[in-house]
RNA sequence: GUGCCUGUAGCUCAACUGGAUAGAGCUUCUGACUUCGGAUCAGAAGGUUGGGGGUUCGAAUCCCUCCAGGCACGCCA
């Protein structure tokens, strides 16, 4: 189904073509409910490649646009802006068609391709903390979306279950491991081995050496060390499955660092046989002359020691995404601080295989406590995932009882989660990745302003109307939109094909976030001025049926951003 | 030292990638309720977009230069 905005800009390149002129500039929506609802900046790049006059050059476009059957006449302002008002017909049956349309108007994309998630990526032995959230939660919303426009999404987590860290748990656990923490809370005891052996090896050199055996061995397949590893692993991921429950979010696949152990010694070998990476210094390093900014920032895929790190490992990840899980596309997303390693990692990719594959990083900034500092507990630790999530329901929880104590036991419980973990996620999702934000309860439980309750509050008066009404959404064909905020709302709703797709262009989910958010608020406005259970027919079912839209759009889009809804709340 | 990211109203954040008079929310102030859930709506106030140059019809956005904060820069991940 073709937007108004993609109807628009083909009309106005065939406009273009009429006059004689090129295609330039773009159409987008208007900046400014003044101007109407669509703009083009066309005349204004065209009149400066031609060194024209920018509003002549506009008013031989509108001469030759065609756009009768869409909009009011076509008005020039300004230095020659083209501004395009919807006729109120045209809206309303646009946003008829989209009531029978299951997808709401979002065409699915000419061009799927085979996309890999890299999201989440908890360390094991270490619990996750809140620096997670920021990455599954965006991950786990563009594998929402890419795969609701069609694409071939792989969810995968690559977990940090391998690696220098195992040498300090496993002395840990054959020196310092307490059975009976283990039994009550294996994670926490194995955190504390961990801390304990780290601190201890500090200041002894004899631990230090120990520690480093233990790795040893376990990289040489000792079977203690595996069987102790393996323990390790599968209680972080207990830890791990819990916080997923609570967030409803799962991965197709796990393949953690060791899935790739065997690879390794194959990938360095290819690189070195390719001429790619070349040793130096005793290690097995590959240079980037020819590109500026990597040319003093070598990649060390084997260390002197013959050992492997990081790097080999993220070679053979891409490797097998690219090769075995014949990837298009593969996003990571991961931290900031990664950006040069993963710049050479793409770079590595790309002489590999040809630069065929399209790899991005998704950076995002942190998230900071009252202070304006990284986030942590009062005693400077990490705040565990798990127990924020808990604490999130838990305030929802309270604030339920204030407000609609009449609730079952049962369905208090069902929308407290529902509130606070949408509200976690909301918070992050609803602004730019790249910049820090400040982690605030009330604001983000807030039940005003920009926030996941206020939206799924909007959907939970929807309910609450057809609940009232005794019946659901009307079959109809035709609305009758007779005031402006029904027109308003119905214009917002129809731009919901034309921001979801918008959201992959920079992985900006915070556009979808103010999409939703203004279409509660169109909404709002709707609810104050135009009564719908009391008027009259046709408006009546009309506005039925506006509700019903509003609705659907609220669930769809916060489905996307990995958002539940309640029906009361 | 070099490179990358960030800097927008008192606070938290937008600005569709160069468009028109920089927009929301919170807070404050003023209005609207025997309400389909007022958990709302309407309005007001609030700005030298960190500073200074430059590019052009037009800059928060691009270039240069400072300032502030953060991060990264051969054998940690």
């Amino acid at each position: 189904m073709e937007t108004f905005q993609s109807l628009l800009a083909k009309k106005l390149s065939d406009g273009l073509a009429a006059a004689g002129l090129p295609d330039a500039g773009e159409l987008t929506p208007a900046t400014d409910a003044r101007f109407g609802d669509y703009q083009t900046n066309a005349a204004l790049v065209l009149g400066k490649q031609r060194g024209e006059n920018s509003r002549d050059v506009a008013k031989k476009i509108v001469e030759h646009l065609g756009v009768d059957d869409l909009c009011e006449p076509p008005a020039i302002a300004g230095p020659g802006f083209i501004n395009f008002t919807l006729r109120p017909g045209v809206v309303a049956e646009k946003t008829a068609s989209l009531l029978a349309n299951e997808r709401l108007g979002i065409a699915k994309t000419e061009s799927p391709r085979r996309i890999v998630i890299d999201f989440g990526s908890p360390n094991v032995a270490k619990p996750m903390h809140v620096g997670h959230i920021r990455s599954t939660v965006l991950g786990d919303a563009l594998a929402r979306i890419a795969k609701f426009l069609g694409h071939d999404v792989i969810r995968d987590n690559h977990i940090g279950d391998w690696g220098t860290q195992f040498g300090m748990v496993i002395y840990g656990w054959k020196n310092l491991l307490d059975q009976s923490a283990l039994q009550q809370n294996p994670l926490a005891e194995i955190v504390r081995i961990y801390k304990e052996t780290n601190a201890l090896a500090i200041s002894d050199a004899q631990v230090r050496e120990s520690c480093r055996q233990e790795l040893v061995k376990l990289q040489a397949g000792d079977k203690e060390n595996i069987d102790i590893w393996n323990e390790c692993v599968a209680f972080s991921m207990q830890d791990f499955e819990h916080v997923y429950e609570l967030l409803d979010i799962h991965y197709d696949i796990q393949c953690g660092e060791s899935f790739y152990n065997d690879r390794l010694p194959g990938v360095v070998e290819r690189l070195l046989k390719s001429g790619i990476a070349e040793i130096s210094e005793g290690a097995v390093v590959v240079f980037f002359r020819d590109i500026p900014e990597l040319a003093d920032k070598p990649c060390i895929i084997r260390k002197r020691d013959g050992g492997f790190n990081y790097a080999t490992t993220d070679v053979a990840t891409v490797d097998y995404r690219l090769d075995h899980l014949k990837a298009d596309s593969v996003w990571y997303v991961v931290g900031a601080p990664q950006i040069l390693h993963f710049k050479q990692i793409f770079e590595i990719a790309g002489r590999q295989w040809g630069y065929k594959a399209d790899l991005r990083h998704i950076t995002f900034g942190s998230i900071l406590g009252e202070d304006r500092k990284l986030m942590k507990t009062r005693s400077g630790e990490n705040v565990p995932l798990r127990e924020l999530l808990e604490e999130a329901c838990r305030r929802a929880r309270k604030i339920i009882e204030e407000k609609n104590p009449d609730l079952s036991e049962a369905e208090k419980i069902d929308v407290a989660q529902k509130i606070g973990i949408g509200a976690v996620k909301y918070a992050d999702l609803s602004q730019y990745r790249m910049t820090d934000y400040v982690f605030s309860w009330e604001k983000m439980l807030s039940l005003q302003g920009n926030t996941a309750p206020y939206l799924q509050n909007a959907y939970v008066r929807i309910r609450s109307i057809f609940r009232k009404a005794g019946e659901s959404a009307p079959k109809i064909d035709e609305l009758t939109l007779g005031s402006s905020a029904e027109i308003t709302l119905a214009k917002r709703l129809c731009q919901f094909a034309e921001i979801v797709p918008q959201v992959l262009n920079d992985f900006r989910l915070n556009i979808l976030a103010n999409y939703l958010f203004e279409v509660a608020n169109s909404f709002h406005a709707f609810y104050e001025a135009c009564p719908v259970l009391k008027s009259e027919e046709p408006a009546r079912s009309s506005r039925l049926a506006l509700c019903d839209l509003t609705g659907r759009v609220l669930h769809r889009g916060l489905d996307l951003l990995g958002i539940k809804v309640p029906e009361k709340m």
